[in-house]
DNA sequence: GGAATTAAAGACCATTTGGTCTATATATCA
DNA sequence: TGATATATAGACCAAATGGTCTTTAATTCC
């Protein structure tokens, strides 16, 4: 996984994934099939990484607004410094693969509506709680979170810069919560 | 230009320049060096493209808000259908180039502040006029609309629906403007 | 210990990559 | 028309690509 999220589908070689995994070229073809199998299970397991990172965050049981928090505080840190230059698979993925790969086009398309549920849940809940400022309603303002945060991720490619980000963000989530 | 923007650096092979250029192989070198020389041309006109629109969208003379939301529907448009689908030849060299290759990083860098910078004036104007909700600084608040006009962008290519692309900078822009 | 299975190393393959170079055709100009 | 410059097509190159296969080493099991 470390090696395509690092370099991408097409820049990773075979020699990069045979370093990586510590297998034999017979090995590795005998255990994911080819290079594109692999890729697939790299992504899924990205997917499900970051989705179960966000069920910690926006856990239930927390407050809604302590939850959003920390969620965006997650991708300030990933996208500051050298894990901000590193990127992120999965909009990696996205403009490099999507509408070539329909494995792909499905892996991603699922990942950001339900990254979108999550953060749409936890922004009804802040609202039932009469957290949410005037006129916000969680669902758009889900969508908004969303293309915000992977905008974040592409922004913080060049310019991974802690301080700026944790401010923007700090900004935004002031135009939601009351 | 085109063809790197539908396909990507490492994805683009000579024999799709060729048969885009409609160029020979001799000539393409003499032209343009080589491979590298030329996908820095197109992504120099395609950001040039950008910020010249920018500046229409943007244009002093016209009213800010206005401005803003010709701008933001730019956006819209080009992140549904079979705009969205194609991407953004420099979202994607962000994520597939940017931290590899020190001239890209160069432009794409200088681009998103230029960018940052023309919506920051924008609304330091709307600000001035009184259009701007209370508590907005257009500094932050630049960099926000920046971040999610990338994000849009990634989401786009999976998902590109126009209404709710609309709605969502619909809705961004009601938490900014009063 | 010895047979059988498994995995490693790397030779090997066809194809494709970016890039060069030569031979041919086309246009330019006196 | 005839000499010269220009651009074409495409042969050619070494290197790298993803993928297979054979040979050798290590492990497992009886």
């Amino acid at each position: 996984m470390n090696v395509f999220w690092s370099r991408g589908y097409h820049a990773t070689a075979l020699p990069d994934l045979l370093r990586a995994t510590k297998l034999s070229r017979g090995s590795l073809y005998a255990a994911f099939g080819d290079k594109h199998s692999l890729f697939l299970r790299s992504l899924d397991r990205y997917i499900a990484n970051a989705l179960t990172r966000m069920d910690i965050e926006l856990d239930p049981r927390r407050e809604p607004v302590d939850g959003l928090r920390a969620y965006l505080a997650g991708y300030v840190d990933r996208t500051s410094g050298a894990n901000g230059r590193r990127g992120c698979l999965l909009v990696a993925t996205a403009m490099e693969l999507a509408g070539q790969d329909a494995e792909v086009d499905r892996c991603i398309g699922s990942f950001f509506k339900a990254m979108e549920a999550r953060v749409a849940h936890a922004l009804s809940r802040a609202k039932a709680a009469g957290k949410l400022a005037d006129g916000v309603e969680p669902s758009s303002a889900a969508r908004i979170l969303v293309c915000f945060v992977e905008g974040l991720r592409v922004v913080g490619k060049t310019a991974p810069t802690r301080i700026t980000s944790q401010a923007t963000v700090d900004a935004l989530l002031d135009r939601f919560i009351r």
